[in-house]
DNA sequence: TGCCCATAGGTCAAAGATAGTCAGTTGACC
DNA sequence: GGTCAACTGACTATCTTTGACCTATGGGCA
């Protein structure tokens, strides 16, 4: 079995149900597998992408870290599938807009996150000196973390008719 | 732990409600925490800035001190105040975040509101090949369409006839 | 009154501690 | 033997901690 396969179960073994996060030391986990650190961040960039349904966070310097977040499923199983297969590599803002309303038309996201989500991958947002495919990758991205974020609230599904219009100040 | 976030949290202790401000000596605190006196310096400055929501005022002398307080602004001109003055043309991730934390913690945003935010503009959303200046620049133009979606949201634009004043975010 | 200096706090750059990147090498499989 | 995934190492980026040196304040004393 090769090296990075031994790393990635290491770390999935470690990822439980009620445990769906895991910090680690990159220099200790590349020491106990005797290999390079880089290796480390071979396996996450392979195996723990944003696709995966995996959040990473890290941090340098002194008491430095990699966290891994695997996010959970709960009432998000739309949300996965959007991120996971729907999307893809590049999105344009209609698409994303019409993906947005659907979730907000099924109560998955409130109509105030809809809003700030369609504010996100608007073309305003974008208006940049950038080729339009990068701009509709950078959009797919934008779109995925945020429906990330959301998935990883593993909030209850929502009650069939409640307005949760949030009480804001 | 880090000796930075202990002295972090143990400022933040003192912080309540009833009261947001704090008086100490950096000497006394450097001292307690076993650590060079500009250690304190250092704390402050990463986890005490204004974007955070506090102020920092010293004297130096005899009976000198360092007093840290929790400013409240509040208002319905922050938002306007970000979009238009504070975030500029581009900003960093970390910088970013800090602002959102901040809208959070006033109950401007949501929870939810917020780490949609933050995803939207991480490292990882715009984890596509460009340069950085151009990222920066991406993350304060997105930042600032999600920011104007809230605030259009919290206050609607008054029909064509009324003239907008100061009380209008 | 003014000068002296002890007593604070401030700045900044260097050193230490981690993690990230990327181009190039190695190796497994067709 | 070609190709693509796996792996490595040198270099880079970032965060923390420390220490040497700088500045401000205010009380004592000539």
């Amino acid at each position: 079995m090769r090296l990075s396969d031994s790393i990635e179960s290491f770390i999935k073994t470690m990822l439980t149900q009620e445990e769906p996060e895991v910090e680690l030391k990159r220099n200790e986990l590349a020491e106990y597998f005797n290999c390079a650190p880089s290796q480390i961040n071979y396996v996450l960039a392979t195996r723990f992408t944003q696709d995966d349904g995996y959040v990473i966070e890290s941090r340098r310097g002194g008491g430095g870290y990699i966290r891994i977040v695997r996010v959970c499923h709960g009432g998000g199983q739309k949300l996965l599938y959007l991120v996971q297969e729907r999307i893809g590599n590049a999105i344009g803002e209609a698409e994303a807009a019409r993906l947005i309303g659907q979730l907000a038309h099924e109560r998955i996201l409130s109509p105030s996150e809809a809003n700030i989500m369609r504010a996100a991958i608007s073309d305003a947002a974008l208006a940049v000196p950038m080729p339009e495919p990068i701009k509709n990758a950078v959009r797919a991205r934008t779109l995925k973390a945020m429906l990330t974020a959301v998935a990883r609230e593993n909030r209850p599904v929502p009650p069939p008719s409640a307005p949760s219009d949030e009480t804001r100040l």
